[in-house]
DNA sequence: AAATGATTTGCAATATTGTTGCAATATTTT
DNA sequence: AAAATATTGCAACAATATTGCAAATCATTT
């Protein structure tokens, strides 16, 4: 809640109901959020249109950043300590589990740089591996499959 | 044209117009295309439905893989050599262009593996690198930005 | 704390994108 | 060539995304 305010503030934004719970939701969320879950949250009643713009925002002022899928949906998760505006350091794996369909930052994994050809020159790169997470594969797996 | 037509064969499927068609669109753009570019472009007249049915049944047969963006859409290559139906191999990295807005599979880069953390099991591994292109790096950029 | 100016929000309208059922057509098989 | 199967296009619909603008909220100054 206090951190919350201070990313608001340390990016130089607005603070306002919208961008708060917004960002509340993504901190109490376990995965990636796409506008879909976040429209449709229950408790939540926001107007869409708001939503957009609130996402992209966030996503310009360095707070969230964009996982690329092949569902014609973009998730997006915290950043976590310092993106700059704009220009994320989100170098880290992403995992969408084919199970539960949750999709989890592995922070710890960096994406590992690899070599192009010649006059190829890379800014930024993502790696989304798909396979079965941690919950899905452990004795007690969700009670309901997700997103 | 003689190659499309045994592509379609091999994967079992009935040699249609617009299939022979939007394979043969595939085999002629310089890079990877989406529903839309498909569907606007200027010699093509199918419908809406068919590219979208088209689309998805060369996926499931393996003559086309899907790469991941975060702009809302999906777009689609060739896959080179050996798909097979429904699980793609096509573990090479792809590069899409800042500046015209191509997106290109680097073919002869592999997408390397990494350590997950315990639990994590992986099926599939898609690595997308934004950057600048030869192309547009080139004292002869293309005079007007694609896509 | 109130007034001012700047920003943000929600609504309405519109545009774009994706899905489904079904009859007509085309393709494959016999 | 006819029968059986599969594909296509249309229509209707559903879902998703964008824009302009007035009302409301927020930050700043007094």
């Amino acid at each position: 809640m206090l951190q919350q305010l201070e990313i608001l503030k340390k990016a130089g934004l607005s603070v306002t109901e919208s961008r708060k719970t917004i960002l509340e939701l993504f901190f109490s969320a376990q995965g990636a959020l796409a506008h879909a879950d976040i429209e449709k949250h229950s408790s939540i009643n926001i107007d869409r249109v708001t939503v957009y713009r609130t996402l992209q925002t966030f996503v310009e002022s360095g707070i969230i950043h964009q996982i690329p899928t092949t569902d014609n949906t973009i998730l997006y998760a915290l950043c976590k300590d310092s993106c700059e505006a704009g220009l994320h350091h989100d170098e880290h794996v992403h995992f969408i589990c084919v199970s539960c369909n949750k999709t989890n930052c592995l922070d710890d994994v960096i994406v590992p740089k690899v070599k192009l050809p010649n006059g190829f020159l890379p800014l930024q790169t993502a790696m989304v591996v798909k396979g079965t997470c941690i919950d899905c594969r452990s004795p007690h797996p969700q009670p309901f499959p997700q997103r």
